[in-house]
RNA sequence: CGGGAAGUGGCGCAGCCUGGUAGCGCACCUGCUUUGGGAGCAGGGGGUCGUGGGUUCAAAUCCCGCCUUCCCGACCA
């Protein structure tokens, strides 16, 4: 392709919305365009790139044995109404009427649509079956952001796996897991497979991979020493057991007067330290007011609370609420004498006594609480959020946190779609069986960000060959120079005839700026005939990634070029 | 949804406080010169100042409403 009639619009300056270095450079290099919030244009180069990452992705999931499909974006409401999520997913769905009034969503996901298709399998002579596609999903997202990153329109493989038993599902997973390896390294993405929480999604197990940048939205758990690393959704760490003195024969009200916080406890003449208080948050589990307690120096994890408690939907309560029920404000709260609400109290208080809390009353709080004798029915759980340097659960060595961008997940889901959708197949006995599913999701568009995140400098992008626009650009310095622009025009020429993926600069720009949007585009090799080298006959190949440069001859150029990135595919 | 910021030509910004009919850099068009790291000179085109209302002789500027975008928190590929 010729730069000269190419849409590449470059930028010198990047949008002052555009924070994260992946949306300024993709924006600024001429990929891709914001229409609205949340939605993006991918311009020509933006187009390759995607489809780049959507082939490494395609290829190895061929290499599993998928099919590929391709879905309706649009489904009937019916069908979500089956799997119960048109009443569970709430305003995250894009929903809209047809001109009959009928309710049709935007997939969000595919899982009902396949699990429909599935309902034709009748033996388990049909199974296992890995089943993908990539297509369009539509999420209602509360906060896009950062460019490609968190989209409400994007491109995702997904896929599905129906197998007849669990360790059918588990070679499936395994098998994504190791495809899914195989696809973050063509695209030299260094990742992290991470135990995950399954959120919203259902089933019980689930893997994250995970990009570490200081753009991304989750935090990783990870431990340097023995390997272990989680999703702080799921991570756990030891906690040191606290040595707690005899306790009270009952709980003893004390007066606090202005005290409201954990810290403010600590330093109160009778208080308590920060790990010998029990801190009481208050929830709204799908519309049912509960409390959560944990140590005071401890965090809740919300996720672990959602996880633990099977609520699909939960928020903090609003201070209103909180008075009205429990007749104190934030601050003097807690959960002894508190008969009527659910109770979830996090692992670290187990056998815990002796300890200090909220009386529910303004300005009084409660001392020698004994967890077991005078908390009514707490739901035992881990909810409480790791922090860097605790002692790793397995090994004892201090955790680090990570930063990261969840570039992949995979699920196992259970049997909840096939069963709604009326998958059945008859086993060797002639019962009847649902298989049980898996469900495998990498956002092509995410993963392409993600690259681009970490793979960039000054200059601008510094793509990976498996994925650039191009793999080389033949930047012809002097188009006015005969010698320059036949040299540049045979050489483009010979390495297109080479299966080199090549763009040729003939644009009549100054040197310097062509030089720099080739560098801002991040194409991996650059080929420059320019006046100084040719004259003795050579041209000058320059890599992207170190900045390089090599002097070849004008006839062995081609040959020579073709072969160095043909070493470097993946 | 809670908190913060911002909407002026394609991009980046100034002007607003103290109202007087819009400006700068980059980009773009024409010509000449220039050509190995974002050229120079000369000429030129392009803006409902997000939007609706109000105040005023007069509003980009002051007041009120709305919309949109971005950033920080709760959700996900």
């Amino acid at each position: 392709m010729r730069w000269s009639d190419s849409f590449i619009p470059t930028l010198r300056d990047a949008p002052a919305e555009a924070e994260a270095a992946s949306h300024r450079l993709l924006v600024r290099a001429g990929f891709i365009r914001q229409l609205h919030s949340g939605h993006y244009s991918l311009l020509p180069l933006g187009l390759r790139v995607h489809n780049k990452v959507a082939d490494i992705v395609r290829s190895e999931m061929d290499a599993i044995g998928a099919q590929e499909f391709l879905l309706p974006a649009m489904h009937p409401a019916d069908l979500w109404r089956r799997s119960g999520r048109w009443d569970l997913v709430g305003a995250e769905m894009f929903r809209l009427q047809d001109r009959n009034d009928a309710d049709v969503v935007l997939g969000m996901t595919h899982e009902e649509v396949f699990a429909a298709l599935a309902a034709e399998m009748s033996s388990y002579r049909d199974l296992p079956q890995i089943w993908n596609q990539i297509q369009t999903k539509f999420r209602d997202e509360p906060r896009p952001r950062s460019g490609l990153l968190r989209v409400r329109e994007f491109m995702m493989k997904d896929s599905y796996s129906f197998d007849l038993d669990e360790a059918g599902l588990d070679a499936a997973f395994d098998a994504h897991w190791e495809a899914y390896l195989r696809i973050f390294e063509r695209l030299d993405l260094e990742v992290m497979d991470v135990q995950a929480s399954s959120g919203a999604m259902g089933g019980d197990a689930s893997v994250e991979f995970m990009v570490a940048s200081p753009v991304g939205e989750d935090d990783v758990a990870r431990c340097d020493a023995c390997g272990y690393r989680a999703n702080v959704e799921r991570a756990r760490a030891s906690v040191p057991p606290i040595d707690d003195p005899p306790s009270l024969p009952a709980p003893e009200q004390f007066p606090t007067p202005g005290v409201r916080t954990i810290d403010q406890l600590a330093d109160f003449d009778g208080g308590a330290a920060a790990d010998r208080q029990i801190k009481t948050m208050v929830m709204v589990l799908d519309g049912e007011l509960s409390l959560a307690i944990l140590r005071g120096d401890h965090q809740l994890n919300l996720q672990k609370l959602a996880d633990g408690s099977g609520a699909a939907e939960i928020r903090p309560a609003t201070a209103a609420e909180i008075t009205a029920r429990l007749g104190a404000d934030p601050g003097s709260l807690g959960a002894v004498g508190v008969s009527d609400l659910p109770i979830f109290a996090d692992e670290a208080l187990r056998g815990r006594r002796c300890m200090t809390t909220g009386a529910n009353e303004d300005d009084w709080h409660l001392r020698g609480v004994d967890i077991e004798r005078d908390i009514s029915n707490p739901r035992w759980m881990d909810l409480r959020e790791v922090g860097a340097g605790e002692p790793c659960i397995v090994c004892g060595q201090p955790l680090g946190i990570v930063r990261c961008i969840e570039a992949g997940h995979i699920f196992k889901l259970g049997r909840k779609y096939s069963e709604a959708m009326g998958v059945s197949v008859l086993d060797a006995d002639g019962e009847a069986r649902t298989p049980i599913m898996g469900s495998y999701g990498i956002g092509i568009g995410r993963a392409m960000a993600a690259v681009a995140e970490t793979h960039h400098d000054e200059k601008g992008l510094c793509w990976p060959i498996s994925v650039a626009p191009f793999e080389a650009v033949v930047a012809i310095l002097d188009l006015a120079d005969e010698s320059q622009s036949r040299a540049g025009e045979v050489l483009y020429q010979e390495l297109s005839d080479l299966g080199v993926d090549c763009l040729c600069d003939d644009r009549e720009l100054r040197p310097g700026v062509k030089l720099a949007d080739t560098e801002l585009v991040g194409i991996p090799f650059r080929i420059t005939v320019g006046a100084r080298s040719l004259a003795q006959g050579n041209v000058e190949l320059t890599e992207r990634a170190t900045g390089e440069t090599v002097l070849l001859t004008v006839e062995e150029a081609a040959a020579a070029i073709a072969g160095k990135i043909a070493a470097q595919r993946s």
